[in-house]
DNA sequence: CTGAAAGCGCTTACAG
DNA sequence: CTGAAAGCGCTTACAG
């Protein structure tokens, strides 16, 4: 009658509306098999009628569940958290929860903050994406709580943990083998900070990879630095400018690679005819640029979806042993090396082939 | 003691702690002035030794509060929802308020669901980016229930609503006004469907400016299709074949700017020289692609920024009149369409300038 | 299948 | 500044 201004309507409400006890209602709304048709009826005829809306809040104080997750990345900004969020997000859903988005910046202390947030808000479980340097100790403040905790493409040394990620050293060696059999000889390996265990990864990839094919490692062709499109832009002018530049470049990321061949460029340069490049992650960019870049799939949003249904497999089962899914990845081959470079450097020996 | 396995330490327990009452422990927790500087410290003391985390869920309960804001919009994968995210994120934390994201990929049913797993989160208020169609019911259903909402980018006719979006009538009166004064005569408008306001506002802008110098609109060279970077590709090449074709075009948004780059671009036709191009929102890759796109920009992350702010207003004075923020476009002028042109246009009409 | 009672962890008055 | 009591809206046993 009074629904003007719809107050707060209560499961109590419904109850006494349908002539039943509260119990009963709260059992037709979570959809209990024990309930005749006919007092079901009832409950869903009041529930509509009283414009009932269930409160989860006051149902997951008192069973001591939850139905939100906290996800704890370093910035939106980049395309490969926003694809990574995607891919969550998506399969979150699927299971009924809802996420909590926390941004570090990779601040330790902004991390520390969001963890203790996500603890307040009683998150069933976080996703974490940690901060280079995080303590073990930050972790298992979250699972003393009995919170479980995946972790996301960055690895935490020393701590047993769910974990997803990409294999960084195939990834890396992928690109590099193919650069090499493209005819490449000298061969940087441009950005990224050696702190990341992504870094390290991909890191040893390419030295496998040149290792492999008898070439030495020249250290002047590794430079490291955070992994922006800015410093891609800023290292490319100097790899160039060194007395022997290399003819191919495998870059730390996608976004680095774009910003080098944004700078080659404007330099009159024809990234994939005058030096090759690869990258990494394969963001929706890398094939909107021109050329299409080539580089190395991280299956951002696979790895995103199984870091939900990991986290989802704990929170089921929390005393199961930790599992470790490292998904393998994929050289995507389009047009940012090409073989033309491959006149201009001297076949492999032989012997080592 | 046995603080091996936090079993969850309440407020209760840490006034016993510290010699106190419950109520007190409560002010101290919530930063109260009336407490004595000694009450605090032995208070604060027994939290950091019992470990104890306090419990907003609970705490928003009784106090019939919220710290979670709702944000719908139609997808992640498109770069101004993400940017849009990152601008309301970013200013929704300053507030201590948390965001629950839920995509509608523009389904209705989708949405309605959506507003429902929101109230039933108790969301403190709703900031909507509505799917084309939906009713006034279904915004009325949730301030019924008192929570409000602020409506960003899509306006929903009839609706008494905060609103925060970008004036289309001028940004697309901008763009081509500036393709005129290029030298072009003859321009289409490509993409974006007739019943989102944006479209309707950028059209009108467009008709604006022909108008105004004198020119025809043909209906011809206005196409409509979804805003995606597929249908960019298929109607440009559609647009390119008719008899007479177009020397400049004016795209809904920059996702089919560049997907008509791109297309063009295989043709063998280069952007800015052989057609000019100008986009809509200046996504952040309007920048990358080659050539950087000559965009309007709907300062995306402004408009999050001051959706998040609205809302909180709002939250905070619920009888204030509903404030409509629109936003003023700028044209960012970069290299997609060129003077080189104008040569082979005929001068306009000397009396209509 | 139902009812009465207790409780999730906190805040809210209100009397001291 | 403090204590005892009630209550936010729900679920959980448990006796019928």
């Amino acid at each position: 009658m009074k629904s003007q201004k719809n107050t707060h309507v209560t499961l109590q409400q419904v109850a006494e509306h349908a002539g039943v006890s509260r119990a009963t209602a709260s059992l037709v709304v979570r959809g209990s098999q024990n309930i005749s048709e006919t007092t079901r009826e009832k409950v869903f005829n009041s529930m509509h009628e009283l414009g009932y809306v269930y409160d989860r809040v006051a149902a997951n104080l008192r069973s001591k569940s939850s139905t939100t997750v906290g996800l704890i990345i370093m910035e939106l900004a980049n395309p490969f958290y926003s694809e990574l969020l995607i891919g969550i997000h998506q399969t979150l859903d699927q299971f009924g929860q809802t996420v909590i988005l926390g941004t570090t910046f990779d601040s330790c202390t902004i991390q520390d903050r969001l963890l203790s947030t996500m603890l307040e808000h009683r998150v069933g479980g976080v996703i974490l994406s940690a901060v280079p340097g995080t303590s073990g100790e930050a972790v298992e403040r979250v699972r003393r709580w009995g919170i479980p905790i995946v972790l996301v493409n960055r690895i935490l040394p020393g701590t047993q943990c769910d974990f997803v990620g990409i294999d960084n050293v195939a990834g890396g060696q992928l690109a590099v083998e193919y650069l090499i059999r493209q005819g490449h000889r000298r061969i940087a390996f441009l950005g990224g900070l050696a702190k990341l265990s992504s870094w390290q990864g991909r890191k040893q990839g390419y030295d496998n990879a040149l290792r492999q094919a008898g070439l030495e490692i020249d250290h002047s062709l590794i430079i490291e630095s955070p992994a922006t499109r800015d410093c891609g832009i800023e290292l490319i002018q100097r790899l160039l400018s060194i007395p022997n530049p290399p003819t191919a470049v495998f870059c730390y990321n996608d976004i680095m690679a774009i910003g080098a061949m944004m700078k080659m460029k404007e330099m009159g340069l024809t990234p994939g005819k005058d030096i090759a490049i690869v990258g990494f992650d394969d963001i929706p960019e890398a094939a909107i640029f021109t050329p299409k870049l080539t580089t190395v799939s991280s299956a951002i949003r696979l790895m995103g979806s199984h870091a939900a249904a990991l986290l989802h497999a704990r929170m089921e089962n929390p005393d199961n042993e930790p599992q470790n899914i490292v998904l393998q990845p994929e050289l995507i081959v389009r047009d940012s090396c090409s073989h033309s470079l491959s006149a201009m450097v001297p076949p492999l020996d032989k012997n080592l082939i």
